[in-house]
DNA sequence: TTTAGCACTCGAATGCAGTGAGTGCTAACA
DNA sequence: TGTTAGCACTCACTGCATTCGAGTGCTAAA
């Protein structure tokens, strides 16, 4: 177990650290106010955290820096909660100032107020609309041989496509068709729809319309809702003032990496509630093995929406970042359930 | 007048330097197959066309770079038209071979496309919905105090906003509002959508609805469409690719000046038809002054929707990218124009 | 157990030749 | 008169030696 002068100087060294982003000596922490020993002892607890791993030295003669597992202790033992301050508050509360008109515009905005307030990248997956359900369909026809596809979700959310309208179909036959899967599929999760049509949907057709084959042709590829949603950034451009990011090539892999949504989806994508805190290599990738990553969930009337979340150095101001991604997340949850719970 | 050996050696020195980034010395030239002359002969014209303005020397005792004259001339005089790759024409192809889902998802398969074909930074603007008119409208109710207003236009394009609903507002005068608003307003331009709910609309809905106020109220807001479009990019990584964007600060200022979306909409907008080549400081943007930007609008059934480009450094491989980006712009016009015209 | 003292380490900064790609100028040449 | 060979000159870049200083580890004294 640690000393508590060793959890002191180990705090106060990742303090300084994500201030400076230069490495801690001795003497500077012996300086700070809440410290009363000389640099002499100060250094045989660095030597001792450093052979217990929680520090290491960039070379032999220069100060200590946190590492990954010093980062890890200070965030799972030494943080304090952070209290957000007057112009934070302000900051969140800016989003729901404006009426809302979109979930998906509603979530955008919160991340780049996100990167605006930290100075990190911020990413954003969802809304999820995968197991949202279907609230509404429409078929607007465009020109002779194509038509807008319309579905609605209970979330509000709206997804949209073309579709090829066959020649042998009169807009008569699509506006009966329209109220059919109304009448059908109202309710439905959007991944179980494709399913539904090639059952209910299809003998109900058969039944009323003439030319039902060339319908469900139309419809199946609309109704086969892929799983992938984008990822959203907001930000980028952030870490190009960190120190740890002066190198090209190191800006290069990371961005590079954004740019793969499903590897993307896959981090972001963690039904747990609350905030997550994923330190340097326990991300499991490569390009963010000097990245933290930060993350909460979002959801609208309990139902798993998305997440939010800070991508920064491993430097990064944990406390700060923390408190504002909980916060944010928590009032995105209340303000969109608001909104949109079923009345 | 230039001589003719003049052309040669400005047009050998701009092709160097375009490949090699290096400042592009006498006898390097006088090396290649298509000079005859000694590397005396060709410093005297070095000389000339530095004096002229077409060249500059990093320091003195460098070879010759391009200035931004020397390339508006390289571009304007030297420039043979480009012979698309067969890899190339694949790669353009390629856009158009998946069914084509909405608008918008292809112009956005065009701009990765780009900008992987061409290493530098791809830009979309649009599609254009300003101009287009309004097809359909419906409101679909989602909670007790809240729906969904769907616009779709003639172009195929939808924009959906959530509505507050009030209390007084049954279901059933929705339904009658939508009906209304149907017959009265398609065929109108967005951007008169505003102006025709205050006067023609409103006189009917008077008529017809008892609680006219409030629905109008409701309605208001959603139909002042805003001008601004959101500009797309692709590639932002690819510029750190580039020997000119080794410095970091420098990358900082470029990709920053790419998410003022009011700037970037204003140096986009260019309802200009055909090839449009920017050079440096043309831009008439400091964070674009080593940069050349290349556009060309596209369109749906002679209707202007939008531009797209690319954006890399002034040392630009003009040739392919002028010769592909006016293949792509003439290409996504007729396949938009074969999708949604007017039937 | 803590601290003062001291030798030691090593990166960063500075200064200084040497190198070489490139230039401009002059004089000779076709 | 236009072209070219020759040559002195410029200047960024590289490598090397030197200094500087922040910081360490170790030892011995308080």
């Amino acid at each position: 177990m640690l000393t508590d002068r060793q959890l002191l100087i180990l705090h106060a060294i990742v303090d300084d650290y994500i201030r400076s982003a230069e490495p801690v000596g001795s003497r500077s922490i012996s300086k700070r106010d809440d410290v009363t020993f000389s640099p002499a002892t100060i250094r045989n607890d660095m030597a001792d955290l450093e052979e217990l791993g929680f520090l290491e030295k960039p070379h032999s003669s220069a100060g200590r820096i946190p590492s990954q597992k010093g980062y890890r202790y200070y965030v799972d033992n030494l943080l304090m909660p952070h209290h957000l301050t007057a112009d934070e508050e302000l900051d969140i509360r800016s989003i729901f100032n404006d009426r809302i008109r979109e979930v998906e515009e509603v979530i955008q905005h919160s991340a780049r107020v996100l990167s605006n307030m930290t100075s990190y990248i911020s990413l954003v997956l969802g809304p999820e609309m995968f197991e949202a359900t279907l609230r509404n369909i429409q078929i607007i026809p465009l020109s002779k041989g194509s038509a807008i596809l319309i579905l609605v979700t209970d979330t509000g959310h709206v997804e949209n496509q073309t579709i090829v309208v066959p020649e042998s179909i009169e807009p008569a036959d699509l506006e009966r068709t329209v109220n059919i899967l109304n009448d059908r599929l109202m309710g439905v999760p959007l991944y179980k729809l494709r399913q539904k049509l090639h059952t209910e949907v299809k003998s109900v057709l058969r039944t009323h319309m003439q030319d039902y084959e060339h319908i469900l042709q139309m419809l199946a590829p609309s109704l086969d809702i892929e799983k992938v949603e984008k990822v959203f950034y907001s930000g980028k451009t952030n870490i190009l003032s960190q120190p740890e990011f002066r190198d090209v090539d190191k800006v290069r892999m990371l961005l590079n990496m954004l740019e793969e949504d499903k590897t993307m989806h896959q981090i972001l994508r963690s039904p747990q509630n609350g905030i997550q805190v994923k330190i340097g290599q326990e991300n499991n990738l490569e390009a963010f093995d000097t990245c933290s990553l930060i993350t909460a969930s979002y959801s609208i009337a309990g139902k798993h929406m998305g997440t939010i979340g800070i991508l920064g150095p491993t430097r990064m101001e944990y406390q700060r970042v923390i408190g504002v991604v909980d916060m944010l997340s928590k009032d995105l949850t209340r303000q969109l359930t608001n909104l949109y719970q079923q009345g």
